[in-house]
DNA sequence: TAGATTGTTAATCGATTAACAATC
DNA sequence: TAGATTGTTAATCGATTAACAATC
């Protein structure tokens, strides 16, 4: 774990998590071992892919034998930066954003949603569950008093770029964005596209293929 | 437009929904025409890629000139299949479930979501917007009867499989998946998925990464 | 020890970029 | 026509798969 943990590819990235999730699911089961082929048949990959993966960032398993499940899951959840706390804040109270909040911690505890942001007086002051619901205003000192290191963005497509720039300006670093736009960021802002709309159109893509057929 | 489609990589796939996005934008501001190479510095690819994505699926611009901006959008559009109607459903009436349908047609008129389906007598018989909530014991027939061919699923982790074996069942051959589990399907059908835990977890992986420089 | 499976290097495959002839 | 930009082939780059020596 050092900083040649940017050199890795965003293809292997991306595959961490699931590794995460699908180490906690066998946990879970009590399964105390695993080799790089048995995980592989359960994710739909190839065991060589496994290893490369896990080898970018050190040795975890043990030859002849496997892996240990407990000890490569904490290894990937250090590494997916799961050992600090991250407070974040929606910004953005229509209905995305209350689902969103109504996630808590997204089943990872140092994960946390402290907060909303919106500018309608008539969600201003309002809870979410037990999130609040805050002014747009006061969103800087916010998140300067309270160390708000992600901001999950849910706001229509029209002031999407508008209230990035707030958030930017804030000084956040992460974002997740789930606004169906591609968002101007400075290079040390790293913007997370999660694009429900983006998604659907693939689906109609294959289907429409298949028809033809 | 023929069975060749199937044959075009999923990463090509992946960045049509983007072409047409972008296209639209730049149709609305009344912009005619424009060359791979503009388009490209815009969405923040290369030139290159963009002809040979094209060129999948066909020759659209002209030499010397570029492309036609609402001829190159119309065609990604019956690339995309959404010549054609898709009616879909939303398995599971929750928070994200409910936010997902005042989407409304995802901004394409050619989608639209005619139902939700849940278990809970206290939603079953209410409306989000316009949409119904219905029994997921009728999800059968009403599937049949209405001819639809996307499920968009957002149920609890713990009921996902279940509820995707109910919507293979139907016949369905398109699912948009919203619960953060890979889902079992037969080949036929295809999933999108959107894991929003997921996408929360690569943004903590840069932060940290970020916070050890 | 023998068998199993990793860690890692080498080979292959696929995707991106570069180059340029075709042509509008 | 000359200039611009596509369509497409060739070169490069990166990711996946295969192979195998190391070793538990």
């Amino acid at each position: 774990m050092n900083s040649a943990k940017s050199e890795v590819s965003i293809t292997v990235v991306r595959r961490l998590p699931k590794y995460y999730q699908y180490l906690k699911d066998l946990e879970m089961r009590e399964v105390e071992k695993i080799s790089s082929k048995q995980l592989a048949d359960l994710m739909g990959l190839t065991a060589s892919q496994i290893r490369q993966d896990l080898n970018f960032f050190g040795a975890y398993g043990q030859q002849g034998y496997g892996y240990r499940v407990t000890e490569l899951k904490d290894a990937i959840r250090n590494i997916l930066g799961l050992s600090r706390k991250y407070k974040s804040v929606v910004v953005g109270a229509g209905n995305l954003g209350r689902a969103i909040s109504n996630y808590e911690r997204f089943g990872h505890e140092n994960i946390e949603i402290v907060a909303m942001f919106d500018q309608d007086p008539n969600k201003i002051g309002k809870e979410v569950g037990s999130i609040p619901i805050k002014d747009i205003a006061e969103f800087n000192d916010f998140v300067e008093k309270e160390g708000i290191s992600i901001a999950i963005l849910s706001v229509p497509r029209e002031v999407g770029q508008k209230l990035t720039d707030t958030i930017v300006a804030s000084g956040i670093k992460g974002i997740l964005n789930l606004v169906p736009l591609d968002l101007n960021v400075p290079d040390d802002v790293k913007v997370e596209n999660v694009n429900i709309t983006d998604s659907i159109l693939t689906v109609t893509y294959y289907l429409d293929d298949m028809s033809e057929k």
